[in-house]
RNA sequence: GGCCCCAUCGUCUAGAGGCCUAGGACGCCAGCCUUUCAAGCUGGUAGCACGGGUUCGAAUCCCGUUGGGGCCA
């Protein structure tokens, strides 16, 4: 199957969630079959343009790992790939079909558009344009937009790929615009001029363009050009079952990096929302997805966005990271955290935790929450209440005691054997030997260690922090039991 | 309001007439494990929107109703 699919968004901001997933579905169809992904950039609307926004959208396909064949940045065979640029081309076509009669001039002002809708609301009539100008051959020379001569009976089919016919009437479609004022292209012209020669084969975009595709079928006829096939897939909606926006919070794809989620996982998540590859699996690699993915896979229906779904997904995928990886990409996290860069030797000596840690951290932020206390200089910070725990409640002679026990411990086992089995079973054995409960024994040396009252695993803590550390960190919670003011 | 689309557990979905006593995943609940927190394991909860057809047989096909969404205003 030749596939050539094309992205076009416009800078008009940060693209997010729902856009994005348009373009994943366009590049999984392009690499699944061998064909092109391009990137075309629809900034035909210079007042809502936003500095920067092409880069931000770049930046956005590039962090999820969607590459593109074609696009502003690189070009391409149909270069330009900013409609902006590509201007002629579509007054080009327009001139073409004033010239055959499908198209016209239409010199009606704002003004009066406004009162004819005004009218038709009154007179409960469909809105749109009442055609004044159709065939009045109005002159080039005075301000004007162009319009398709729509047919005006008969309907419209659009063949949509996942719907199959889908048809309307023609009465209630009007003359729409395909040159503004100003000269630049509508969508409904700039897109048809473009994917005809750009040669893409599929337009794959969201359901809320079905309504105007009639329009573009039209357009297709009048320029005698094939169609390519249209695939409109269900709209991601948000927590209030309306359309996912801006409304929703957190939607653009940079905030989604930022609270620390996967792009994998992310990928992984966006790909299941109105595609599934068979009754069970869920967790799937890129590659897994692009070779499984196919259009007759898609859904109907519309999918919420469910943050919880996702969360979990982004859990699993940090899981699954390999140690050494997780490690780097937690590292900017724990600089953030501790205000200093962290070399590689220091990051590697959390390796033997580092499973630990990974089956904790949900979001990658939380990984400074985990280490930090490694790097930590100077006294913890922790309340004495915490020290004490549950066991020791109110009772800091007795947690004192507790401590100066473990201390105790700590300090004979010989800097050699500062393992976690053999810390595991001497502070296991202190336990029995007062009788005490391991966690009675075990929650002073952790918040001690690491100055929380949640951590990772105590024996493997302890070891990466080595004994040097514990047993200075130890003395000073001591310290602090002996004088119970605070 | 007009046109269009859609309809399976709370959510994402599997299901293309008998494999369905409707499967999986997330969530939720309970239990196990346990040094905190997690993870893991076991079990449980919960759904074919409704009404008519078609058929020997319908979650699956058709029609209607209802509901939700989109576009236009």
């Amino acid at each position: 199957m030749n596939v050539r699919v094309r992205y076009g968004p416009s800078p008009t901001g940060e693209p997010h969630v729902g856009n994005i997933r348009t373009a994943l579905f366009d590049w999984l169809l392009a690499r699944r079959f061998g064909g092109q992904f391009i990137v075309r950039i629809e900034d035909t609307d210079q007042s809502r343009a936003v500095e920067g926004a092409e880069q931000l959208i770049l930046d956005a396909l590039t962090w999820l790992g969607l590459d593109w064949d074609e696009g502003p940045d690189i070009g391409g065979p149909y270069a330009p790939y900013r409609q902006s640029e590509r201007l002629p081309m579509y007054v080009d076509a327009a001139r073409r079909l004033i010239d055959e009669g499908k198209a016209y001039r239409c010199v009606c002002s704002p003004e009066r558009l406004d009162a004819v809708r005004k009218s038709q609301q009154k007179a409960k009539q469909p809105p749109g344009y009442d055609r004044l100008c159709r065939d009045l051959n109005c002159s080039a020379d005075d301000p004007h937009v162009v319009r398709l001569a729509m047919p005006l009976d008969g309907e419209t089919i659009v063949n949509d790929y996942l719907r199959g016919d889908v048809s309307f009437q023609n009465a209630l479609l009007d003359d729409h615009v395909l040159l503004k004022r100003d000269g630049f292209p509508t969508y409904h012209l700039a897109s048809v001029v473009d994917d005809h020669h750009m040669q893409i084969t599929h337009v794959i975009r969201g359901e809320e363009w079905l309504s105007s595709a009639p329009r573009h079928v039209q357009t297709y006829a009048a320029l005698g050009w094939d169609e390519p096939a249209w695939v409109h897939i269900p709209i991601i909606r948000g927590p209030d079952k309306g359309k996912l926006s801006k409304r929703h919070g957190a939607t653009s794809i940079r905030q989604y990096a930022e609270e620390g989620f996967l792009p994998e996982a992310l990928l992984n998540f966006l790909a299941l929302l109105g595609w599934s590859k068979d009754e069970s699996t869920t967790i799937m690699s890129c590659e897994e997805i692009t070779e499984a993915f196919d259009l007759d896979g898609l859904g109907l229906s519309s999918a919420m966005f469910d943050i919880e779904r996702l969360r979990e997904m982004n859990a699993r995928y940090i899981r699954d990271l390999d140690p050494a990886d997780f490690l780097r990409r937690g590292r900017p996290h724990l600089e953030d955290r501790v205000g200093r860069p962290i070399a590689d030797d220091e990051l590697d000596r959390l390796l033997t935790i580092a499973t630990a840690i990974q089956e904790r951290v949900k979001l990658m932020p939380e990984f400074a929450d985990y280490t930090d206390f490694f790097f930590a200089e100077g006294p913890l910070e922790y309340a004495n209440a915490d020290l004490m725990g549950r066991a020791y409640k109110n009772k800091p002679w007795a947690a004192l005691e507790s401590v100066e026990a473990s201390l105790r411990a700590l300090r004979s086992v010989d800097e050699a054997g500062w393992t976690t089995p053999a810390l595991e079973s001497a502070l296991r054995d202190l336990a029995e030997e007062r009788g005490e409960k391991p966690g009675a024994v075990f929650t002073p040396i952790r918040v001690a260690a690491t100055g929380k009252r949640i951590a990772p695993p105590l024996f493997e803590t302890l070891e990466t922090l080595g004994q040097e550390l514990t047993v200075e960190r130890l003395n000073a919670a001591a310290e602090r039991l002996a004088r119970p003011d605070d």
